[in-house]
DNA sequence: CCTGAAATCTTGTCACTGGCTAGATTGCCG
DNA sequence: CGGCAATCTAGCCAGTGACAAGATTTCAGG
């Protein structure tokens, strides 16, 4: 066994993610964290500080996707709106650390800078559905990532496994 | 000083709502809350058996205030979904416990009834709006809710002190 | 009034957690 | 190859949630 592990932050935050979303945020614990990766207590400790400098790690981290999903999305703004359910639902882990900056170091500058990424491509594409682009972005992000947290809490009467096609329609009543 | 508290379970979940808003949920201990309500650290457990009991209670208080809300704003559809950010913005407490059954025991009876209660309110109405009420109901909910957690979490460029005035201008691109 | 059962609260304990400090080990750069 | 910084370990502390056993109080029924 090697003293030092190698990848140990990177092995840190994927047990991480997997862990909230098998059981939530609640269950998540640094010292077992630890344990799954082969290493001691103290660890993590020196990668991230504390809890908050690993959720904002993760956090980071979720935006870097959400914008690499926009982006892949493309252009049109219905997409966009679809590739943000999807990406919310598939990456789970990170959407429900992501939007409560009370849990992290919100002023982190990796983490300001993905966050800014993230926001831009949201609200460009809007000024192409409608005149008054900071309205019609801001609902376009409140419809989307209501509807994202909504189905992550398993509060739905309709739970399809076709996200996809879920988010496709009901935004589309913003849209049309 | 009397044994008995007379008021614990009342002073207890006013107790709670009032630190979840002040510091989040991480902040919620049950052993400060006996000691703000001067009792020892055992007592809670007795009215709310443990941790997710206690928030069981606060979620089933918040599922029968937004009841009220929603019943107080009549029934067009577009003040339902102000009403319905009006109280998420204001009961943040509440609001944040709500809709993260993983912290409490989703199939507590009194729960069940609250939240299917709020949940009929919301839905009917959509109706009066669209023939596709299932799919109108879900977008305005989606929508009302993602606005409320994208103001809590405080995270919005733009964020007025007159919330309804956001709420109706933002839900209006729904409606229209 | 009074008595026993039920409700309410206390004390004590346990395992676990996050954070801190001091020190051990290792890799790397000059 | 020597020393320095990065990485990891070991030990400790206060705080937490849960549990068990027992004390106090309330209250209904005789």
């Amino acid at each position: 066994m090697a003293y030092h592990h190698g990848q140990l932050r990177e092995a840190i935050l994927a047990a991480a993610v997997e862990t909230i979303e098998a059981g939530g945020l609640a269950t998540l614990s640094l010292r077992d964290l630890a344990r799954r990766a082969g290493v001691s207590h103290a660890a993590p400790a020196h990668h991230f500080g504390d809890r908050a400098g690993l959720l904002t790690a993760l956090a980071t981290d979720g935006f870097r996707l959400l914008s690499e999903a926009l982006t892949a999305a493309g252009e049109n703004f219905l997409e966009r709106g679809v590739a943000y359910v999807r990406f919310g639902t598939r990456h789970r882990g990170h959407f429900e650390v992501m939007f409560r900056p009370d849990l992290y170091h919100p002023d982190d500058p990796e983490l300001v800078a993905a966050q800014s990424r993230a926001s831009d491509l949201l609200y460009s594409g809007a000024a192409t559905v409608d005149a008054d682009a900071a309205t019609t972005g801001l609902a376009g992000w409140a419809l989307v990532h209501g509807l994202t947290s909504l189905y992550n809490a398993g509060v739905l009467s309709e739970r399809p496994d076709d996200v996809d096609a879920l988010a496709r329609r009901v935004a589309s009543r913003l849209v049309r």
